[in-house]
DNA sequence: TTGAAAGTTCGATGATATTCGTACTATAGC
DNA sequence: GCTATAGTACGAATATCATCGAACTTTCAA
């Protein structure tokens, strides 16, 4: 299993990080990475096929959002919060403070 | 000349916000209206033509990032701060000063 | 080595976006 | 009223994306 390419803190693109932020598959992705810190592709999925999820990893992945590393035969994800950080100050803890409040006005 | 629609707070969709912002000619428009506060469409277009600009303030109208208001013969924007702060507060500045960086980092 | 589990990759399909020319509308000024 | 100006609305071409089945790869375990 080959590691995955992520890009670099300086191949981070404002625009390709909002991108894939806008799509509610993939933030609910960011959501439970950001309380759970490392997990599976299968515990993220919800009911999804595998093909599908695959997809939504990798965009996560090649906008810089989740690192993904090969364990056995499944692959963690994490959220990686202090490149993010380092890169757009505030910019990580605005949206997921957002969809907690977006998820919360649903209820 | 009718006046717009424009989503009511409580109808903004963080979606489609990001979604919105995720394009580099309506991110730059925001960025642009971020300084100005003010500003006609044809003063923000790059050269770009008329019916394409058009789109792209519909799309920042719908997601409620813009509000436009006809005065004359033209269509005045203004970004609309104070609801986006109410209803996501710190998301426009963090994706503001995102920007700026970014911007910075090309020069 | 055979099999199962976890994801990826490929390919197709349907939906949605972007771009832009053209036609249209509304307003101000002469 | 006529004309120029500012921008919208429409339509079409092109591109991009999301979804998902099917085949493939890798790893572990029996």
């Amino acid at each position: 299993m080959r590691p995955f390419k992520h890009p670099s803190v300086e191949q981070f693109s404002l625009e390709r990080i909002l991108y894939a932020l806008s799509d509610p598959v993939r933030l609910e992705i960011v959501r439970r990475l950001a309380s759970v810190s490392e997990a599976s592709c299968g515990e993220l999925d919800g009911g999804r096929p595998k093909s599908s999820m695959s997809h939504h990893f990798r965009v996560l992945r090649d906008a810089g959002l989740v690192r993904t590393q090969g364990v056995g035969t499944t692959h963690m994800n994490a959220l990686r919060r202090a490149d993010i950080d380092q890169r757009f100050p505030g910019l990580l803890d605005a949206v997921l403070s957002a969809a907690a409040d977006s998820a919360a006005s649903i209820i």
